[in-house]
DNA sequence: CGGTCGTTTGAAGTGGTTCAAGCCTTGTGG
DNA sequence: CCACAAGGCTTGAACCACTTCAAACGACCG
């Protein structure tokens, strides 16, 4: 059960947060939620996410992402991985059909509802399944944009834009505190979101280190100038 | 009017092959279609589609290629052009809602209906809804094979896969012949769509031709040897 | 305290870019 | 029918960004 007391309710706020900016209407309110005792599921770091149910195609195939980070990515046939996205609280993630074609990951330990379990227990379903269709769209735009990012652009440019990205999502849903931000990836995971070496993305953020831009270490992200650092990408 | 006569008859012979191919139940014929009498849409080369009308959300915002080579693209803020994928006649074409995230742009002289007159004169409805969802779950599916051919393969692997594809797609709508087809492309194109430099595209062709899996000359592919590109591409 | 995993740095190699020139094809006008 | 111009394709040479390999360092966990 989600049985969030008020120190626990953070969670909760971000999802609202993620489902406002997809523009749900305000006929909403956080207490409903509350009171809809939906059972969230738990998932370590490296758990792939859906695999085990069945395969029905349609609205009911998503999830929505409480807490942690999860990835969308595939193993290509020379043994290399490819990060499609990365999605944080509040997103709602579209299981996919074949998970040979793709699978969810969870970044860190993760936790998450059906959507089928949310629509059939919230007095308001329509509303749910909108503020769905227009999350699925803005993945899908933001998936355009990760294309543009990776293709015929430096190291850095690519490094960039994706913390420019990940920077305004956790922003919109409160998880931006300052210049400073949680970013629980793996240099290898980044490298496998932007098509480069490991090694590489290491020596990016060196580069925007002395550009004095960010800094990244611990898993987190300090001194961010986000103005500076959009300004670097165009 | 798409007034088709026996011998006009091949582009929507081509179109109904696609829509099977999609999934189309037994029920259509293309005899059904030729008496709808669909007015079809007229683009010349670098023509930009559907950026005319108004912007409505939901499926009427779709085309369906009759004959020619359309490209879905976006021109990045450094002035470089991103190819995101070509649709080949049969193909059904979703117009973006904003014309400055991407754009549908004719690369030959391109032939299509609007999805809405489609939608308001067949006596099959639901049917075609269904085809087209399912030719747009397709497209989704292809976008993120490119995705992967584009990120840490080597050029000739990009080039060789993405050809591939292009083979096989104009297969299921008759449009190879042998071990031949049109393929309708510059150098500049395809670079645009594999993230190469167009010098680079020209060396990538002559690696294939000098190892008599191919050969690209005047917009025509000959002597195709899928199954060895497609040994190649693993 | 030692082992493991992740990060950092250096040195050498390579694949793709860029620039520039030549060529081939196609279209146009004399 | 030929001459010429324009656009695209081809090739070479130099350059640079990123990769790979290898070794050292640092944090975290038992």
């Amino acid at each position: 059960m989600l049985a969030l007391d008020a120190q626990e309710n953070r969670p909760l706020a971000r999802v609202i947060a993620g489902l406002m900016q997809a523009g749900e209407p305000e006929s909403w309110s956080s207490d409903e939620l509350l009171t809809l005792d939906l059972e969230a599921e738990h998932h370590p770091p490296g758990a792939v996410i859906g695999a085990a149910g069945a395969i029905e195609p349609g609205v009911t195939r998503m999830k929505w992402l409480l807490d942690g980070w999860v990835c969308e990515a595939r193993v290509l046939p020379n043994g290399q991985r490819q990060i499609f996205s990365f999605a944080i609280p509040g997103d709602v993630i579209e299981m996919p059909l074949s998970p040979r074609s793709r699978a969810i990951v969870a970044v860190t330990a993760v936790q998450c509802v059906d959507v089928a379990e949310l629509l059939a227990r919230t007095p308001h379903p329509d509303d749910v399944s909108e503020a769905m269709s227009r999350a699925v769209a803005l993945a899908t735009a933001r998936r355009y944009e990760h294309l543009s990012r990776l293709v015929r652009r430096s190291a850095v440019i690519r490094l960039a834009s994706l913390l420019v990205e990940l920077h305004d999502r956790l922003d919109q849903v409160g998880l931006v505190k300052g210049e400073a931000f949680a970013l629980p990836l793996r240099h290898e995971e980044l490298a496998d979101a932007l098509g480069l070496s490991p090694v590489h993305v290491t020596r990016c953020f060196k580069i925007l280190r002395q550009k004095r831009l960010m800094t990244m270490k611990f898993r987190r992200v300090t001194d961010f100038d986000r103005a500076e650092i959009k300004k670097l990408c165009d």
